[in-house]
DNA sequence: CGAAGCTTGGAACAGTTATTCTATCCATGC
DNA sequence: GCATGGATAGAATAACTGTTCCAAGCTTCG
């Protein structure tokens, strides 16, 4: 790797950045060839801009897992004289940045159309999921969670299962699951070989079962086969009347909002997080 | 003029406003029976927000012509243990719309109103989902998501690409563009096959990836090959330092709240959804 | 392998901070 | 007019601030 060329603090002196943008596009740009710490304070200080702004450098360099010196030398490098010149650079942009909020705000107070094109969708999906989630929060039966824990808790395998739709949560179930150290595997129908998956699974394992209408076939056949079988079933599902409900040892209603015809997840996924550390903290504690 | 009733130090300490728009109402409630110099420090607080952020307790008692002293009498007359204390509340006012999570979450458990096991988990979960919804919507760069849609209705064919965490949002994006009616393929690596699943790609198509940090390195590697070839990327990340931005044509930013170790994914999911439904939108239309 | 160059960590520094405390001031009630 | 008690100003203090400086650590080049 060649050596990065030599700071010529004449360079940086000459031009240190008045505005964010212009502070922001810096960075960016000498990013690649920047000392290993500094480097790191341009990743937090870009990513964290209102800790830069507020913060003391104690505070700030703890966060940012740095020393205190090195966002003195941080500074320096780009032409300020000290940390606090630095500073002011984020302090103005969270000033500028106010009259801009207090608009907005009284926008979406008077119940505006809001914005149009993508980013009216976005307002969309956005205040789709957080109804979702608000809906999740207070409606949670909170039995039912406790003992959907207990039972994954027990198991020896996790098995998951969610098709088309739900395969977004059993994946990333799978993913969570899997860096928490719990067993888990997950009956993703690759190769259709749905059956085998699900061959070996026992009443020592359990299932961890996702559906919303219109219910997979595949899905209800191969969770309600492992159901006979004896392997304890989670469902989480959308309605009491889900083909799940029969034969789950617990359930879990998500009733997901939708904006125009797509329903969000973002309920779904917070409910399925939630049982995977639970059942760590269980299993661990 | 009626001597002022003394302050009952009870109900004061009781209440300390949680909110700049609960202090504020207190201020303005208590200003006509307040002592003097009091009565000055509500008077330069409510005028000056930004002031009192920012300074240090010298300058702001400077520039309200009071003592030092006095400003720290104000605030625990409104039930602050000390200037600081007070200062926190002009501060979240102007770093997010939000009061900050953590001391969100705090100030739950120690109200009781914080629900305990799987429960209290279920509110971390949802409100760091909710925060990151928040900060999505004001965050997005509106021209860089129109960009977005632009090239991706543009495209012959859109490729989806996300590993491991990302995967929950690849695989739900090919299932909704496959909703909508649009050509979409999913590379998912199964078999290991992801070369060949990428070979067919074109400059005619675009490739829409989603990698956050640590990011996989095959992801990143696919990416880049792909635009090598020409292929317009579109990048869904955490960081203006992710590798997926130096050559992405256009990148979108989201910043994902976490709740203990692992981050929410519902602002990732929302905006994934906004570029399907306004691509969809843009091509049909 | 040795030398030279930045880079880094950590101690030392002077200056400033928020806070506490006390003497003084002033307005009120008797 | 005097006594009372909160309000105020200002000095004293201890903690912490941002900054400087230097020795040790790497990396790269000769």
């Amino acid at each position: 790797m060649p050596r990065p060329p030599p700071i010529d603090p004449t360079a940086a002196a000459l031009s240190a950045p008045e505005s964010f943008e212009q502070l922001r596009a810096r960075v960016l740009e000498r990013h690649g060839h920047l000392p290993r710490r500094l480097g790191q304070i341009a990743r937090f200080a870009i990513d964290h801009p209102d800790e830069m702004a507020f913060g003391t450098i104690a505070e700030i360099a703890r966060q940012a897992e740095v020393q205190p010196s090195a966002l003195i030398r941080f500074s320096q490098s780009f032409g300020y004289a000290g940390f606090s010149d630095l500073q002011q650079i984020f302090r103005h942009r969270l000033r500028d940045r106010w009259p801009d909020y207090k608009e907005r705000l009284a926008a979406l107070r008077q119940g505006g159309v809001g914005r149009e094109g993508p980013a009216g969708l976005l307002d969309g999906f956005a205040d789709a999921s957080a109804q979702s989630l608000a809906r999740l929060r207070e409606g949670i039966d909170t039995d039912a969670l406790i003992r959907a824990v207990a039972i994954l808790a027990k198991a020896d395998t996790i098995c998951l299962l969610g098709q088309r739709r739900a395969f977004a949560v059993s994946s990333y179930l799978a993913y969570a699951l899997g860096q928490l150290g719990l067993r888990a595997i997950l009956l993703d129908n690759v190769g259709s070989l749905m059956p085998e998956q699900a061959g070996a699974v026992g009443p020592q394992d359990a299932l961890l079962v996702i559906s919303f209408t219109p219910y997979t076939p595949g899905t209800i056949e191969t969770a309600a086969a492992l159901a006979r079988r004896g392997v304890p079933v989670v469902a989480i599902t959308d309605s009491a009347f889900s083909p799940l409900t029969p034969f789950a040892s617990v359930w879990l209603e998500v009733a997901e909002a939708d904006c125009g015809a797509f329903r969000s997840l973002a309920a779904s996924l917070a409910l399925a997080m939630t049982l995977a550390v639970a059942t760590a903290k269980a299993r661990g504690g």
